[in-house]
DNA sequence: AAGACTGTACCAAGCATTTGCTTTTTGGAA
DNA sequence: TTCCAAAAAGCAAATGCTTGGTACAGTCTT
């Protein structure tokens, strides 16, 4: 008997990871129609599967939701992390660490993050604190980088304030930015960081 | 033939309307657990119902909640005009018109604007297309607002974009402001101004 | 004044479909 | 052969909505 392989399981790198396109197709969905507006047979029928085959790879419904959540919250707390860590003066900093943010929520396919921010109600009790606790870490990020303009006098008045309307701001982008529009990204970044950013005189 | 079968009537309450009842319980359930994850049974049986009285008052459930953001855009609306009328700079009246919307969205009991603004996926998009129109309305007296502001040197940027990410802000409260905490809603009124106005030295 | 009619606001029961999920079976790759 | 990933079939519960009936207040007719 040859050694035992235990729970690495080996993951084909090819192109078949049925799991990963079962959580795409989901992410979408959800971003469109809400998760409880979204059936496990939209899901299975958009992921060209037959209905109980999702069940599958995840236990239940719920459980797809948080995987949603959850590889949401990865990819954009490591694209948050990179902005924070640059070199920069924090004014430049907040406009790259906005431009970051509005491309996760708005890009082609970003659909992870955009399920957690609007629809979090679906979320039984026990996984919205799970939820919640990894998206701390995303928050006490941007926190940080905001104490660090108020302390550069860029910034007014209660700083955990001034982050939840800033994010606010930014997480709203999702109701109402369609691409292809009159502003790029870019541009809303931009504008975004003139209209939050004290002028220092 | 005798009286025996005289079931109990207890309410004869005709003052009290019970189409309204409805509307009140529905938007305090969507709000808490959206369109799709509140069945007709949660409502009837909020309003003391059984399951298929409320098809008397409204056609659809969809109805109901269509029914639900109208009645908030109204009021909304009201309020928003209100302020807007006041004889005051505009730097004053958006701080008022940032604290009317906050009471709208946050106030207790206030649950009809909320459902507008986090479950309009529930919406089919000809009734989407209607509340839209409505909700343009409402837009429109913000924008001639931050139009003022920008003209009088406290707005940078462009002006839609600003109104865009001001009432962004603002109505992203709803997801995290807990009534009791650390902040007043006038506090948080107050933050939002100073951050969003332009020091104009 | 008595009875007939009308409109309102539900109740009681249930129908047709959809839903989340389970169980068993099967084809193909390792 | 064994194991994986999905098909196939279906179940029990929940869902939106319908139907028919009832109690009662008010109105109209005679």
């Amino acid at each position: 008997m040859s050694v035992a392989q235990r729970k690495v399981r080996p993951r084909r790198n090819n192109e078949s990871n049925r799991r990963d396109e079962l959580l795409r197709v989901s992410a979408k969905l959800f971003r469109e129609k809400g998760f409880d507006g979204t059936s496990i047979r939209d899901i299975s029928s958009a992921a060209g599967m037959h209905s109980g085959s999702p069940f599958y790879h995840f236990k239940t419904k719920q459980d797809i939701l948080v995987a949603v959540m959850e590889q949401g919250l990865a990819e954009g707390l490591r694209k948050t992390e990179e902005v924070i860590a640059l070199p920069l003066p924090p004014e430049q900093k907040l406009k790259l660490l906005i431009r970051a943010q509005l491309g996760t929520i708005l890009d082609e396919g970003n659909d992870f993050i955009p399920v957690l921010l609007y629809d979090w109600r679906g979320l039984t009790p026990a996984n919205r604190r799970r939820v919640v606790a990894l998206k701390d870490r995303y928050d006490a990020l941007w926190q940080r980088l905001i104490d660090e303009l108020q302390r550069a006098g860029h910034m007014p008045g209660d700083a955990q304030l001034m982050r939840l309307l800033i994010l606010g701001a930014v997480n709203w982008t999702g109701t109402w930015y369609r691409t292809g529009g009159r502003l790029s990204l870019d541009e809303v970044a931009e504008g975004a960081a003139r209209l939050f950013l004290q002028a220092r005189r």
